[in-house]
RNA sequence: GGCCCGGUGGUGUAGCGGUUAACAUGCCGCCCUGUCAAGGCGGAGAGCGCGGGUUCAAAUCCCGUCCGGGCCGCCA
């Protein structure tokens, strides 16, 4: 070994020991006769000191060194003198006095300063990627990231899962997201599919008697990025037989809890979790991925809104509103329009408003209303002076739809939402199908092999569109962090629901074969589920995006700015894989 | 596919029709034995993503394009 202590380790214990570190140089303090070097490695940063007349040759040295070098120093661990300690450092009682210097490695200047958390562009941090992981920043998600996963994997141990890894190369799914696809050489024509979840190989380790399985596996979609979408993804993908919804719920809850606590400060704000209705989660926060973190509830004031004269709510299907509580007293003219524009951006036709005043109202609508409907307006909105109602008129989707991302702004713009807490929560009982205008047929609102809870079977021959599925979701601060669901092990009731959602039979065959066939030979009752590690850590690390906990990210034109993928490959590559490309001009 | 924001020394920003393109930091040199974002003095470093246009004059205005980011669509 280069060293025999880390940079984080020295204390005042190892007084006089003769030691030897190895790391970067963090930063470096030149006196002229005297030359401080903060060396760096991933557990710390020690201070090192020349000393010019014992260590003639160490001190030269350490003149020519900068930042980034990599240096092995060997020295002897002293006291700081009295009044120079570092309360900043966990090392901050000792340094080491060099008596010799060796460098290692040197150092071009880097592109952006590593020892400090300075703003610098994405695109340079993603070129220069390995020098942007050497930040405390982007060291500290790693590790966070590696302890989330540890916890996980001795956890489920403890539990009696196994973990199993299922191939990267596997079958294409049609009627999920789009597959990345990859050319087979051997088969000319055909192609394997990366897998977007483990979903069929895990229902059959299900069937092969595995009974509890857990993966860190990698997911890959190909859609369009968002801040909490990448390409490629990782799950804690579960699956477990003989369980009941409550049975996976509890076990992820529990998990999840004993985690979060270990690995992270922030505190859960709510034990044991709530468990919301999709039909509660739609009327009172207008999603089914509420932010628990604060109230604001939508209030559904349709009812009141009927026969005032007024067209624009007369004639909507529905009429609902929030109170921004204080905003009337804060909120500016502009102010108002701007979010007039950003649920217009959203879908809504208008947004109408109220502002509370001591004496009376400002409103956009209020002249078209009878004192008294305002009065019932109000309050059904728990309206009080200083305050701003906002009300959305319109189809049910549309008004919950923005409304809810209204109450999300106002969380993060108000300071609603507590950066520094978890509020997790369960939805559940979504509906089995959601109906698809554009296809006059119904989707599964979670995915095919979801089974309708024990009540709603019946339902799918009379009225699909009312069975419950047997869908969960874990929520955390407003973004949906896992999805899981009881499966279906019946050849049968698995025909009936491709039927419902328009799969063909002989297509059903064809890509799902191989399981309405497994399920033939005694298939277990089984459930599972799969938390998003990358948001999940994201939230516990207090990141933006998922980028800041992925050591390699893809920009999101699904690029690797720092490799340069995806690239050209050569002519022959495609040849061998009976690939040609279309020329996209005309 | 669409909408929005951004691209100016290495990095982060200012400048938004006529400036010697400014500031901070980093970098280089000299001085300096107790600093820890060390300090002092001096210096180098960009012609403003790229291409075209308007204008007497463009980093500033217009068009196109590339790149990064946010969002809509998309994401069973």
């Amino acid at each position: 070994m280069h060293k025999s202590h880390t940079s984080g380790e020295l204390r005042r214990d190892h007084i006089g020991q003769t030691v030897k570190l190895a790391g970067w140089v963090n930063r470096r303090r030149d006196h002229g006769g005297l030359i401080f070097i903060d060396l760096r490695d991933r557990w710390g940063v020690t201070q090192v000191v020349s000393d010019p007349e014992s260590a003639a040759a160490a001190h030269e040295l350490l003149n020519t060194v900068r930042n980034e070098f990599v240096l092995q120093v060997t020295g002897v661990v002293r006291e700081r003198p009295e009044g120079q300690t570092n309360e900043n450092l966990s090392t901050g009682e000792i340094e080491l006095v060099a008596t010799d210097v060796k460098i290692l490695n040197a150092s071009k200047t880097p592109p952006f300063e590593i020892n400090e958390d300075s703003n610098v562009d994405e695109k340079v941090r993603l070129k220069y990627r390995y020098l942007d992981l050497r930040r405390e920043r982007m060291r500290r998600n790693l590790v966070l990231r590696s302890e989330v996963t540890t916890y996980i994997r001795n956890y489920l141990a403890n539990e009696g899962f196994i973990e199993v890894e299922t191939p990267i190369l596997f079958k294409t799914t049609p009627e999920g997201a789009r597959d990345y696809l990859v050319p087979s050489r051997v088969h000319p024509g055909k192609f394997y599919a990366l897998p977007q979840s483990p979903q069929q190989l895990k229902q059959m380790l299900m069937v092969a008697g595995v009974e509890k399985y857990f993966q860190i596996a990698r997911c890959f979609r190909d859609e369009d990025q968002r801040g909490d979408r990448q390409p490629e993804f990782t799950q804690l993908d579960m699956e477990m037989s003989f369980v009941e919804r409550d049975d996976v719920t509890q076990l992820l809850e529990d998990l999840m809890t004993n985690m979060i606590e270990e690995v992270c400060d922030k505190p859960i704000m709510q034990k044991p979790w709530p468990r919301i209705t999709y039909a509660d989660a739609m009327d009172r926060f207008g999603e089914d991925r509420p932010d628990l973190r604060f109230e604001m509830y939508l209030k559904d004031v349709t009812a009141i809104c009927r026969d005032t004269g007024f067209k624009v709510f007369d004639g909507a299907p529905m009429v609902k509103g929030i109170n921004a509580e204080g905003c009337g007293a804060t909120y500016s003219r502009k102010q108002i329009d701007a979010l007039t524009k950003f649920v217009q951006q959203h879908g809504a036709k208008g947004l109408a408003w109220l502002r509370i005043d001591e004496d009376g109202y400002k409103s956009s609508f209020a002249k078209f209303l009878s004192e008294e409907k305002i009065g019932e307006m109000v309050a059904a909105l728990d309206g009080k002076p200083g305050d701003l109602l906002l009300f959305i008129a319109d189809k049910a989707e549309v008004a919950n739809d923005v409304l809810a991302r209204l109450r999300k702004r106002f969380g993060v713009e108000l300071g609603l939402a507590d950066p520094n807490v978890l509020a997790c929560c369960w939805v559940i009982d979504f509906p089995m199908f959601m109906w698809n205008e554009d296809e006059t047929r119904w989707d599964p609102s979670h995915h095919l092999f979801t089974s309708p809870m024990p009540d709603s079977i019946p339902l799918l021959d009379t009225d699909p569109g009312a069975a419950v599925g047997s869908q969960y979701d874990m929520v955390i601060n407003g973004y949906e962090t896992a999805g899981g669901s009881i499966r279906i092990h019946n050849r049968a009731l698995q025909e009936k629901v491709f039927k419902l959602i328009g799969l063909e039979d002989d297509v059903a065959q064809e890509r799902f074969g191989h399981m309405l066939e497994a399920f033939e030979y005694g298939t277990p009752p089984h459930g599972g589920i799969a938390p998003g590690i990358d948001r999940l850590v994201m939230l516990l690390a207090g990141e933006p995006n998922i980028r800041e906990v992925i050591a390699f990210p893809k920009s999101q034109q699904a690029t690797d700015i720092m490799a340069g993928a995806p690239s050209v490959v050569e002519d022959h590559q495609l040849v061998e894989l009976h690939v040609g490309i279309l020329d996209e001009d005309e």
